[in-house]
RNA sequence: GGUCCCAUCGUCUAGUGGUUUAGGACACCGGCCUCUCACGCCGGAAACGCGAGUUCGAAUCUCGCUGGGACCA
C-alpha cells in the first residue's frame, strides 16, 4: 500500500510552493489509493512557530487536501531520534566526534583559502572515542569510496559519488538530532512508500539513503518536483507578493481555482486545463510531472479564478462572496436577491472581493459618485436627463427591459442626447459608477422605489 | 567555489525520430457583439539557447558550451 507524507517545517507559511507539493502528494496519494500523513517538522525550536502551524493546517483545509494520519509533531520524538543515533553508534555506523567548533572553522576557512574543499576532515572518524566530560556530536561514517544512487520517479536515474559528502552530523552536542537524520527516522517507522519533495532536497537523498541502509530498512521511491520560482527566476520567498496561501483566500480566490492552477503548474494532462478534484485524482501521474522549474503567473490565477467564478453553483459563490460582503458592512441572506446580483456581476469580476465590491450599490443607497464622472455627467443637462427619465420611469407599469428601452429612447429622443449618454447618466445615478452590469437589468433588480429614490438623491447632488 | 538539477512562444505547457507550415492556455494586439464595463465569439503576432555528432531524417538520441536554479560551504 502507498504511503506518503507532507512535511513541512512551521518557520514559515503555507506558500505557493508547499501547497503544490502538498497537493501532488495528495492527488498522488488518493490516486493510488493510498494513506497520507501529515508530519510536522518543528525541531527548529528557534524557528519554529505554532502561529506557522496553524496557517499551514487552515491553508490545506482550505484547499481541501485532507491527510489520513496525522499531525505529528518531531518535537515530541526527541527521545525517538537520539535511540537510533546510539544504535548507530553501537553498530559502528556513526562515531563520537569531539572536535571543538572553532577548531573545525579554523580548518574550514583554511580550506576554502587553499582552494580546497571545505568539509570535515574525519579527524575522529576511526578514533572510536568515548569520554563522558567532554561534549560531542555524533557524526554519521559515510562510506569512503563508491557511489549511491536512486531512480527518482520525475528525474530518472540520479548518482553521488560517496566522496563528495562528508560524514554529516546526526545529532548535535546539545543532543536535539539533525533535520537529515529525524526524516529518515520518521518515514522508515511511518512506513512511507513514496516521498514526493521540492528538488531542493535532492542533495540530501544519497546521505538519507545511505542512513535507511544503515539501519536496514527499505529505501522509499523518491520524486523531487522542480521548484515554483517568482518572476525574478529566484525561489518563491515573501519578496513575491502574498505569502501564505490563506492571503489568497482573503483576496478573495477560491480553493478550486488555486488548486486547478496549481495542479497545472508543472503537471500537464494534454491539451485540458480545467480540472475537477476529482478529475485531478483520476488523471495525476507522476510520469506527467515536468522537470523544468516553473514561474508563478498571477494573471493566469486570476483568470482562472474567473473561470470558477464564472461556473460554480450560484449557492456556493453566494456562500462565499457573503464573508466580504460583510467586510464592507452588509450582511446578506444567501437568497433570490442575492443570486440575481450574482448572476450580473459573475462575467465580471474575477474575484470574491471584488465582486463584493461590485455588488455594494445593490444593497446600499450611500454609494460615492465617481468624481470624474460626476463633473462630466451631472451638469445642468444631465439633470434634465434625470428629471425627464424619473417623470417616465414612474408612469411605466411594469419593469422590464421593453418598456424601459423605451424610456431611455424617448428621453434621449426628446432631450437630443444620444442613448448611450442617456444611459450612463442614469447609471452613474443609480450606481455611482460608469461601470455596471446592463443597465435594464440592474433597473430591474433594484426595483421601481429604491430607483425612483437613487435618482432623487442624485438629482439633489447637482448644483 | 563544490555538488546536483533544469533548458519549446513573455508565462504555464503539448510534443517521446518522420503525421509539425511546432498544438493548446494565460497575457498581448485587432475585429464582431453592445447601453457602459465585462463575458462570449472570430482573427493575429509570438518559441524548439548555441555548436558538434548519430541518422535517409532531430524540438525529440549523444556530447560539449552557454544560461538559469537549488543545496552545501
Amino acid at each position: 500500500m502507498v504511503r506518503t507524507r507532507f512535511a513541512p517545517s512551521p518557520t514559515g507559511y503555507l506558500h505557493i510552493g508547499g501547497a503544490r507539493t502538498a497537493l501532488f502528494n495528495y492527488l498522488f496519494t488518493r490516486h493510488e489509493k493510498g494513506r497520507m500523513i501529515l508530519r510536522i517538522e518543528d525541531t527548529d525550536i528557534e524557528r519554529s512557530k505554532e502561529e506557522y502551524t496553524n496557517d499551514i493546517i487552515e491553508g490545506l483545509r482550505w484547499l481541501g487536501i485532507d491527510w489520513d494520519e496525522g499531525p505529528f509533531f518531531q518535537r515530541e520524538r526527541i527521545e525517538e531520534y537520539r535511540k537510533f543515533a546510539y544504535t548507530l553508534l553501537e553498530k559502528g555506523y556513526a562515531y563520537r566526534c569531539y572536535c571543538a567548533p572553532q577548531v573545525l572553522e579554523e580548518k574550514r576557512e583554511r580550506a576554502i583559502k587553499e582552494g580546497r574543499k571545505p568539509s570535515y576532515d574525519r579527524t575522529c572518524r576511526d578514533k572510536n572515542l568515548n569520554y563522558t566530560d567532554r561534549p560531542f556530536v555524533i557524526r554519521f561514517k559515510t562510506p569512503l569510496t563508491g557511489n549511491v544512487s536512486f531512480d527518482d520517479l520525475i528525474r530518472g536515474r540520479i548518482t553521488f559519488q560517496c566522496e563528495e559528502l562528508d560524514d554529516l552530523v546526526i545529532l548535535r552536542s546539545d543532543g536535539t538530532p539533525t533535520y537529515n537524520f529525524t526524516v529518515v527516522i520518521d518515514d522508515a517507522l511511518m512506513g512511507i512508500t513514496h516521498v514526493i519533495r521540492g528538488d531542493d532536497h535532492i542533495n540530501n537523498t544519497p546521505r538519507q539513503i545511505l542512513i535507511y541502509e544503515a539501519l536496514g530498512y527499505k529505501v522509499p521511491y523518491f520524486a523531487h518536483v522542480a521548484m515554483i520560482l517568482g518572476k525574478d527566476r529566484t525561489k518563491l520567498s515573501k519578496r513575491h507578493g502574498a505569502v501564505s496561501i490563506l492571503e489568497y483566500r482573503r483576496e478573495g480566490f477560491l480553493p478550486e481555482a488555486l488548486v486547478n492552477y496549481i495542479a497545472r503548474l508543472g503537471w500537464s494532462y494534454g491539451d485540458q486545463e480545467i480540472f475537477s478534484k476529482e478529475e485531478l485524482i483520476e488523471k495525476f501521474e507522476l510520469r506527467d510531472v515536468g522537470k523544468s522549474p516553473s514561474i508563478f503567473d498571477m494573471e493566469k490565477l486570476l483568470w482562472m479564478n474567473s473561470h470558477y467564478i464564472k461556473t460554480l453553483p450560484i449557492e456556493v459563490i453566494g456562500e462565499r462572496v457573503r464573508t466580504f460582503l460583510l467586510e464592507l458592512g452588509i450582511d446578506v441572506e444567501n437568497n433570490g436577491y442575492l443570486y440575481k446580483v450574482i448572476n450580473t456581476l459573475r462575467p465580471r469580476a474575477k474575484t470574491l472581493k471584488e465582486m463584493a465590491q461590485m455588488a455594494y450599490f445593490y444593497y446600499r443607497e450611500d454609494y460615492q459618485f465617481e468624481n470624474s464622472a460626476k463633473e462630466r455627467f451631472f451638469t445642468k443637462k444631465g439633470k434634465d436627463v434625470l428629471l425627464a427619465f424619473l417623470e417616465k420611469f414612474e408612469k411605466i407599469e411594469e419593469i422590464n427591459e421593453g418598456t424601459l428601452r423605451t424610456v431611455f429612447e424617448s428621453v434621449s429622443r426628446e432631450l437630443e442626447i444620444k442613448l448611450v449618454d442617456a444611459v450612463q447618466i442614469v447609471r452613474l445615478a443609480i450606481s455611482g459608477r460608469l461601470a455596471t452590469p446592463g443597465i435594464f437589468e440592474v433597473i430591474e433588480i433594484l426595483g421601481k422605489e429604491s430607483t425612483k429614490r437613487r435618482i432623487r438623491r442624485a438629482i439633489g447632488e447637482i448644483t
